[in-house]
DNA sequence: TATGAAAGTTTTAAATA
DNA sequence: TATTTAAAACTTTCATA
């Protein structure tokens, strides 16, 4: 972890979730505080890897990806060349977004989007081909409620 | 939708999902364009909602979220009067960082970020409190394998 | 689509609390 | 050690060709 964080970086991290096209002034503005403090801040929580990432979030269904599928995953095989393969394989298919491994009767847990069911079964066919997997279950969504990336600070 | 995208647009989307921090000289260098033309359809696929969002993402862990949950929800109750209830109560959590209505015998699946497990109950407790669902199993996360907001354009 | 100029922003450095 | 001030470098934005 190494960085430790006090109530101006969470402030500065909420505005950066919010919105990530504000300017330095405008934030250090909202926090109370100036641009260089707030600019120092953000190159030190980079660096730190507390901030990941910066980018831009598109609307999936408008851009054709109108499918999306939780996939509850269950192995009878646990060993280490396994593992690696499977996750080798969930990192290079782009059309899985999310990954876990979980604990208990269901071994993985899967988001995957794209364009449509057909779409999906071509990637669960291209997986199964690839790794061997005990029992698949697909949970389709007709509707997407929420989705955030942010995290409540 | 409204919004026809060519080569180009997707090569700036993919661009901007990838490093959202880049300059537009960057972007229109590497796209093999130049800064107006990329700045506009920028513009334009803002206002098309297209592009939805700017953000940091930050790490979950590293920021004391240490614990996440899928959680599958059936309920008996579908009118709707229940559904609004449960809906604004989804919108409402914070932890709640993603929710789905399904298609089949489980009715919804949510994606919920806390501190820990104790923290989990206390968001399931406030939940069943607020909603009355039939029947809820959490799946815990033991390890993210994979966790991207990329959509393969 | 390209050019370029005005306005605004980021980044660095030096001075100050 | 962290903040303020200030100035250079860079970027965005937009008018015009």
């Amino acid at each position: 972890m190494a960085v430790r964080l006090d109530e101006l970086d969470r402030k500065i991290l909420v505005q950066l979730q919010k919105d990530g096209g504000q300017s330095l002034d405008e934030i250090a503005r909202i926090v109370g505080s100036s641009k260089t403090p707030v600019w120092n801040r953000i190159r030190k929580m980079r660096e730190g890897g507390i901030i990941k990432q910066q980018t831009f979030l598109l609307d999936a269904e408008a851009l054709g990806f109108e499918a999306c599928f939780f996939v509850l995953i269950r192995t009878s095989e646990h060993d280490a060349s396994w593992q690696a393969t499977f996750l080798q394989a969930l990192r290079d298919h782009p059309e899985v977004q999310e990954a876990h491994r979980l604990a208990g009767d269901i071994d993985y847990i899967l988001k995957v989007r794209v364009a449509n069911a057909r779409a999906y079964d071509t990637f669960y066919q291209a997986l199964i081909s690839e790794v061997k997997v005990h029992n698949v279950t697909a949970l389709l969504s007709m509707e997407e409620i929420k989705s955030t990336t942010m995290l409540p600070l």
